[in-house]
DNA sequence: TCGTAATCGAGACGGTACGTCGTGTCTTGCC
DNA sequence: GGCAAGACACGACGTACCGTCTCGATTACGA
């Protein structure tokens, strides 16, 4: 057995009810996988192997492979990102950016949401996932951001769910063309530009 | 023979050099192919099938999936997007976006930008092709768009590749959530917000 | 690795027509896991993994179980059996029937052609394989033997066909309650019976 | 719920002993699935869904799947076979094996002795049961019809135990291989084979 | 002029993963 | 302690593609 990162094994059933156990277990393997080796070397089968867990029993409780990669991302992102509030648009979200960006690059994270993305460009299933239930969710969170820039004037209310569409789309980019590395300096630039901003000011 | 999408059978060698009747069969089963049943049901298999080709004869030419994806994209491409000229970039991206979005729907040409993005999200390879290749060549187009709005002073020169790359973002995140044609009233509020043009005003 | 058993590795095509070389490793593994295990142990995985086959390769030449059984136990059974002729039916019967017992006994063939006869009451295929390909030429073999005695008027023509069927349903009974080293003096008496030979006569 | 052939639900424990319902409910939905789906479609996990039952308590109750399959042939045949007294072996055996294919035929018997026969292929436990309680039994009954012929010098005593096993090997033979319906002629032209009447005679 | 070489369609090969089913064990909470 | 319920680890099922290989045929080109 040439994998030892697994839990350990001969975890059985604690009654006719979900084993916690085995869920961790579960959620642990794949992001250990999905930060080894990526999404193409993202399968049920070797989270199972890993998890030491049975196939069954990853597909009882997530139907598609999205609704997994959806909870392990959200494991994930609860406990690193918080909501910045400087008093002002372009300062938050050059924070929020910033820390997004670096919890992209240095956890799974990045890999977890790139294989959401791709996943969701295979399945019907993870595309209604992707966009029905895990996007609301973060737009949720970003609107207090935006809406808190509305009630300072600092934008239109009516503009916040087109700047919020344009600037997940700006995150989506450079994520899935992986330059989170190289075009840093982008995300100040672009925070000025979404929140209206004059370039170089303070 | 239940099929009769691929090109007329026994096509042959034509001696010790490529045969461009085999190549012109095989893109265009790509293309309906991936028009039919998307990234999901895309398959070297499934094209060298309706192609009624062999498949060495699919990886002697293009060495990769993504290889494939971007002949045939370019080629679509190629025949059908031209650069408006309006006068005013809120109503040259107007325009340019709902030809690009009608584009994707009415062709197969998103399902097959839709599936690179995908593959570059598993395959290095397609990752800098689309990245290094791609995104550049489209950059280049567009960026006329936004230099003639800084020579009428509409948007600073020093804004033009954050604002591309806003207008790219844009573009991916509806395509890549299939939202191209739920969301077309988002087009003429964006391309505004862009353009940095008030809403509402003509 | 657990076995050790399996031919040596890596044997590729052969082009676009069967490998012999593959079937011959698929049969011999069979065979040589039937002999270990017996017909709980059999499945078609383990058959893959030791002959170094894939799979598919093995659904490709062998669309159930049970034909894979057959060809197992023919290739067996053609290398061992003889029809006797020794002039006399009951004598043939005896000659015949303790090879036969003993071909089962002391190969795998006892063990595979239960396992044929126990697959058949699983699945249908596997029933039509037995009952109109394997019987039939099982019967062909045997009543050369029957026809002969028939010549020499031990027996009624009319009553050959029904003669087999008890012939055979006696082995049957003793190979499937597992018998066959138990029950040996049966053989001779039921010979006698059968050929219509009074008891203890010669 | 799609099926209603299982016992009234919601039955529970009686205390800390067997439940005579639950022990007929499991015996009644094996019989129905033999009956309705053969022994492919048997499984202890179908059985218990059906009855309503646990698992458990099925493997409580029955250690393998064999001894459920007896119990069930055995509340099954006790109810319906008798032994015919027509004065003459060849006609005791033509009425008993008419009625013994019929009721193979015409209720679940037939699946669940094949079952069993199948079963005793793969386990141990099953194959002892039929050889060393099951077999017997059956031998027990069907001699007396012989003894009474060798009483009437029909046929020599001695040869009572080897025309059983020819007998029961012709019912087995056409069971397995799922001709009691085909062959039925056979019945008539083997009983008088057995008992050494000549053909056609009366 | 003709052998050589690279092409073609075809499809078998060893693999990996898929998603489903059944196995026998275990635990809960009610009776 | 028996009961229904159902989760658990396990492993086989049969299918789809992967990328590689070898065939036999079909040309073009260089010696």
């Amino acid at each position: 057995m040439p994998d030892t990162s697994h839990a350990d094994r001969r975890r059985s059933s604690i009654g006719a009810r979900r084993n916690p156990d085995a869920e961790a277990a579960i959620l642990t393997a794949a992001r250990a996988l999905l930060a080894e080796r990526g999404y193409a070397g993202f399968s049920i089968e070797e989270v199972a192997r890993r998890a030491g867990a049975g196939k069954p029993t990853i597909y009882r409780w997530w139907a598609t492979k999205a609704d997994l990669l959806i909870d392990v991302y959200a494991a994930e992102k609860a406990s690193h990102m918080a909501l910045p509030d400087t008093g002002a648009l372009w300062s938050d979200l050059l924070a929020y950016t910033r820390a997004l960006w670096g919890f992209w690059r240095d956890t799974p994270s990045g890999s977890i949401f790139r294989a959401l993305i791709a996943e969701a460009q295979t399945t019907e299933a993870a595309l209604s996932a992707l966009r029905d239930k895990f996007l609301p969710d973060r737009l949720r969170d970003l609107r207090h951001m935006f809406e808190r820039a509305a009630d300072r004037s600092e934008i239109r209310a009516s503009e916040i769910d087109d700047l919020l569409g344009l600037y997940i789309g700006f995150n989506w980019l450079h994520l899935l063309t992986d330059r989170l590395a190289d075009d840093a300096p982008a995300i100040e630039r672009t925070a000025r530009l979404i929140a209206g901003q004059p370039p170089g000011g303070s």
